[in-house]
RNA sequence: GGAGGGGUGGGUGAGUGGUUGAAACCGCCGGUCUUGAAAACCGGAAGGCCGCAAGGUCUCGCGGGUUCGAAUCCCGCCCCCUCCGCCA
């Protein structure tokens, strides 16, 4: 969410960024309602001290023994106006902070304007596409003539867009997890955690999830709990409503969940294989930042994500998305699209973005610069570090051999149990 | 699911419908003392909103109600604890 104190005095400036996101984006009524709202406030203020200094007075009266219904009756008419004033007054700040809601962040200034993914800017390249003797094959076929992935029996007992991994499919899934885990919290610093996979409204709201993509989400009645969409919503929630001392910044957490999306309106998109499915493992990579070093901590964050993939020697660019790719509450991001040689076309396996404090204000984030000041909003970032089942589809398709073998990169090794190569069962 | 108890500031914990935004203690910050520290003593310190400021206003789990006035009374909801039932 936006501040609105700061819409207030940087209004044209603020009406120019958002329209950098969406051509047109009027912030019109926020300089209407909010000069309503403080006409209102100072009234209804000063009705209220009024009625306080004579409640004050009328307590001192009656000890004294003084006839006060004179001085009842008048505040009896003063609160019917205080609560006629207060209505219109809870009216105005609903459609305020209604519409103050449906905004996205404004991007950041090194963002590119565009229409669409082809304009976002690729910053660098890792590695080289790997050259084949044979036609790559993509995993949907790789992995069910391995044995080890499994759609037909995965859509029997559920439906469209769920995987079965099976054997070394499912040790292999597992192995990615605990790599990336291990990686993370003994050489990156992150502090592991194990979050809740369901989340209430609240959360949800606090990351932008909520009220805006209701629809991207799997509900669980009758608790009106939601699956997580992503480890963003529980981890970054940890903090929620919270005052934090400045030497606890920068804060790093990474968790593992799995991550449950209705992808409804991805009809006919990517709809064979592991890209797009309805449930997948992520590991989530969460930071808590002071302010001023926030894009310095992004570089960091996407270099963690990076990491991964340079390790299992997997070839992979960064793009900073354009104005039209970012999401709702980001100011900044970089993918990491990894190279899938059978399909020939990089596909995102990581997003790393700065929300400033965009998402600190929705769930009430702030840390205290020092002691005895004011608190204020902290920044907050996120990345995948990485989405576990792409990540499988891309070591499938590189690793891949003449004879329909799968060799194993060597840091993964040793969460297999040392095993090096997988074939077909 | 049933029965009972409870939610107050960073923590523990007082609080009679009327200068209580809130005692006390612990912790924290500043000062005095000290070579330095500890102890002792003195002082400071909740958050939001409106305002240049002075100041005002709101907040004692959340929402509503009674009242001139609610942390205190009433109603609904949420959460936590104990016991019973069920269960990995």
């Amino acid at each position: 969410m936006l501040d609105l104190a700061y819409v207030r005095k940087h209004f044209d400036e603020v009406a120019e960024r958002l329209g950098r996101r969406e051509p047109g984006l009027s912030v019109e009524p926020l300089r209407e309602g909010d000069a309503r709202r403080r006409e209102l406030l100072v009234e209804v203020e000063r009705l209220k001290q009024r009625r306080n200094e004579a409640s004050r007075d009328i307590g001192r009266r009656i000890k004294a023994g003084e006839d006060v219904a004179g001085l009842k009756q008048e505040m009896r008419e003063v609160g019917d106006r205080i609560g006629a004033l207060e209505q219109e007054l809870a009216e105005v700040e609903q459609r305020l902070t209604q519409f103050l809601e449906t905004l996205p962040n404004l991007p950041h200034a090194t963002v590119p304007s565009g229409q669409g993914e082809q304009d976002n800017r690729v910053e660098r390249s890792w590695g080289e596409p790997p050259q084949y003797a044979f036609e790559p094959k993509p995993h949907w076929d790789l992995g069910p003539e391995l044995g080890i992935l499994d759609f037909e029996r995965a859509a029997r007992m559920t439906g469209a867009r769920f995987a079965l991994l099976i054997g070394d499919g499912a040790r292999l899934e597992r192995a990615l997890i605990q790599f990336m885990l291990e990686l993370h919290i003994a050489e990156h610093g992150y502090t592991e955690v194990l979050p809740p996979f369901m989340v209430n409204a609240g959360a949800l709201f606090g990351t932008g999830q909520l009220p805006k993509f209701e629809a991207d989400l799997f509900k669980v009645q009758p608790h009106d709990y939601y699956l997580v969409p992503t480890a963003e919503v529980p981890v970054t929630n940890i903090h929620a409503d919270e005052i934090l001392d400045a030497d606890r910044l920068p804060i790093g957490y990474c968790a593992y969940t799995p991550c449950f999306r209705s992808e409804a309106g991805s009809y006919g998109k990517d709809v064979r294989g592991l890209i797009r499915q309805h449930q997948f493992n992520k590991v989530e990579l969460v930071r808590f930042s002071a302010p001023e070093s926030s894009y310095d901590e992004l570089e960091r964050l996407t270099g963690h994500a990076e990491a991964v993939l340079q390790r299992l020697g997997l070839h992979y660019r960064v793009v900073t998305l354009c104005t039209a790719d970012l999401s709702f509450a980001s100011a900044k991001t970089y993918d990491l699209e990894v190279w899938l040689p059978a399909q020939r076309a990089y596909r995102e396996i990581s997003s790393c973005s700065n929300f400033e404090d965009f998402q600190a204000r929705r769930a009430k984030i702030r840390y205290r610069p020092e002691a005895g000041a004011k608190p204020r909003m902290l920044h907050t970032l996120n990345g995948s570090g990485l989405a576990v089942g792409r990540t499988l589809v891309a070591l499938l398709e590189t690793y891949q051999q003449a004879d329909g073998s799968v060799i194993v990169p060597e840091a993964l090794r040793p969460h297999l149990g040392g095993q090096e190569r997988i074939t077909p069962r």
